[in-house]
DNA sequence: TTGACATGCAGGTAAATGCTTGCATATTGT
DNA sequence: ACAATATGCAAGCATTTACCTGCATGTCAA
């Protein structure tokens, strides 16, 4: 998995915004995304073209429409591997910084 | 919290590397993190806005010196108010697919 | 086949972003 | 006081980004 990807792509609140739209009704076309987002249909294309790329979402064919759905398999990975390193130094922190206060 | 101020905080790998390196060792000033960085201390000034901003980060000043401590709670809080979402719908995933290949 | 529909491709633009340099301010130790 | 150290402020520049428009391709249905 690419973080720098992953991360990139959730940067933006569109790209949230189409998850979030895919989580609600996941397989959606990109005609059906388009009309919740208020930008023109290229703009859209775009966005999922760089979610697709973090692998957030991946498309089916059917015919002449393209359907999307999200996959949440590279979010875990980013809070298992990044996320919980950080969770677990919580209890840590105000200790840190009284020792630090104190002149380390 | 702003989720999107913390979504875009974590979107650049220069910041991401500040919080590791926070996380290695809390407390940390800013010219130790520069030491680390590669690029000029004011870059560095700007991408800690960034991250105090989304209260990824909090300081405390010492003298003239500026020292920096991590705060996971906006992490834990995109983790708990997004991310798990998206991992809860994980298993009907197979299966929203496979209905749409069959022409929904 | 032919017209309507869904998407793909490519180039252009304005704004945001990341980084820089130069100078200012504030604190420390001698 | 004064020199060294640590950080703050602000303007400038190059790249990236998000958005658009115009045209091309592919698919369906009558």
């Amino acid at each position: 998995m690419d973080d720098d990807k992953v991360f990139r792509a959730l940067g933006d609140p569109t790209r949230r915004k189409l998850l979030d739209l895919l989580c609600e009704k996941n397989g959606q076309t990109l005609g059906q995304l388009c009309e919740n987002l208020d930008m023109a249909r290229q703009s859209a294309t775009q966005h999922l073209g760089i979610l697709e790329e973090a692998n957030l979402v991946s498309t089916v064919r059917r015919g002449r429409e393209k359907l999307h759905f999200i996959n949440p398999v590279p979010l875990h990975e980013v809070y298992e591997r990044w996320v919980r390193k950080f969770e677990r130094q919580r209890l840590n922190l105000l200790h840190d910084l009284k020792k630090e206060l104190e002149g380390e």
